[in-house]
DNA sequence: ATCAGAAACATGTATATACAAGTCGAGTAA
DNA sequence: TTACTCGACTTGTATATACATGTTTCTGAT
């Protein structure tokens, strides 16, 4: 009777994790409420406390809530802005009533273009990469511009998926059982020229936040690479570390 | 036998942590390097392998190391760019050679600014706070210009003290036993402005990253609060998640 | 000499338990 | 009424253990 194996080989703290980051994020908790305490969430679901621990920290970490010894969980400051800084990609982080994905190209595979952002394995250059366009709208108001590289290994049917307002990561996650893990990026203030003016409707010279993002998967030595356009203008970026 | 209580009160895990980080930072283990086993830490220092994997979990969320089942804790890359996004504020994350911190006024006690970045408690407020502005310079160049807001409850001397190529949070850890345990920030690309075109010299219009963070500390309800200018056209800021 | 497979070792998940320490409210004593 | 203590509850730290699962290395049969 030693360990509870899931369903699906998700882990249990991890299912406790995605239960309690749905119901913040879907206003079952809200600001300043107190989750149920570890223990009760024990009881109900019938794990034990360091596994409860394990989805809390998690939640922590991702700047849902904060532990007070003493207290208990309180639900923090819900994102406003756009989180897009943690692992859990865009779509998740704001309502998904506003924010709305429009794909500009893709998927397609093409070579690696030549200086790219971030150092490629041979295995990766090698193989050719899966190119995706997006912007993102929030009220009609083109946000973001992603671009994204994949490296085009052992993803059956990826090019002939619809992607519209749908998450990569669920696509990958779902499809594929590929799980981002986490990684590193790199911010810049830049000056809107070029297409960047077209695609995101700013005038030349807008500030705009500049983003390059490595992201590391369950799936080893596979990465998920992406440039980010942000017009901060009226929506800033949210993080919480 | 049971709990090693530790000689100032610092839990076991965050002193394996504390002293991985800086050997990490330091160059004891390089980039690609792989730790000690959690086994092989757990026998050199007498603890057990939870404990030991409350550090590592420490050390993955800085995004210094990562873990690997089968293979082990390898030392990531660590930035070239400036880290900031991390927790350790900025002074740690970059060689100490090359940058210096330079005070442009403060500390001083001011009353709160009218409308300030962050929502602040009633406590707070009536206290007043303590108000320093810096600019952080790499090889000459002011990259950062930093304006940090503590509220000024039970900081005996605090603005006597030199904070000249100090870190804020060196000082707050030293002196008064407050850590930076986590926190928020926002983040948008601005134009250059005003007295931000004097202080970082740059033109009129140049983009600059703005970012406003909440760093939470060990003392309850006690709160950093500042508000930085970066020019990241030579050095990007770097964060991993 | 080669290669499949087992062993050794790495991290990942989960249980069960114990005690430390902060918070808060109920009840008691002044 | 006020102040204080105490107990019940919270999260924090740490141990000890078991088994799962991915990686590397070495061994032994072919």
């Amino acid at each position: 009777m030693y360990i509870h194996v899931s369903d699906k080989g998700i882990p249990q703290y991890r299912k406790i994790y995605e239960l309690l980051r749905k119901h913040i994020l879907e206003g079952v908790y809200q600001e300043g409420d107190i989750l149920p305490s570890e223990n009760e969430l024990c009881r109900l679901h019938q794990i034990t406390r360091p596994t409860v621990r394990h989805a809390l920290s998690k939640l922590t970490n991702d700047g849902l809530i904060h532990q007070h010894q003493g207290k208990g969980s309180i639900v923090h400051q819900i994102p406003h802005d756009i989180g897009i800084l943690s692992v859990s990609g865009t779509t998740s982080a704001i309502g998904k009533k506003i924010l709305k994905t429009h794909i500009l190209s893709g998927p397609t595979i093409i070579k690696w273009p030549g200086k790219f952002i971030f150092d490629l394995s041979p295995v990766e250059l090698e193989s050719g990469c899966i190119f995706l366009e997006r912007i993102r709208l929030v009220n009609e108001i083109p946000l973001f511009y992603d671009i994204s590289y994949i490296a085009n290994v052992n993803l059956p049917r990826f090019c002939s998926r619809t992607f519209e307002n749908k998450s990569l990561f669920e696509i990958l996650r779902k499809n594929y059982s590929i799980e981002i893990k986490g990684g590193v990026q790199r911010l810049k203030a830049i000056s809107a020229e070029g297409k960047i003016i077209d695609i995101l409707k700013v005038k030349k010279g807008k500030p705009i936040l500049y983003l390059e993002r490595k992201l590391e998967t369950s799936r080893t030595n596979f990465f998920v690479y992406s440039s980010l356009y942000c017009n901060t203008e009226t929506h800033a970026l949210f993080g919480a570390f």
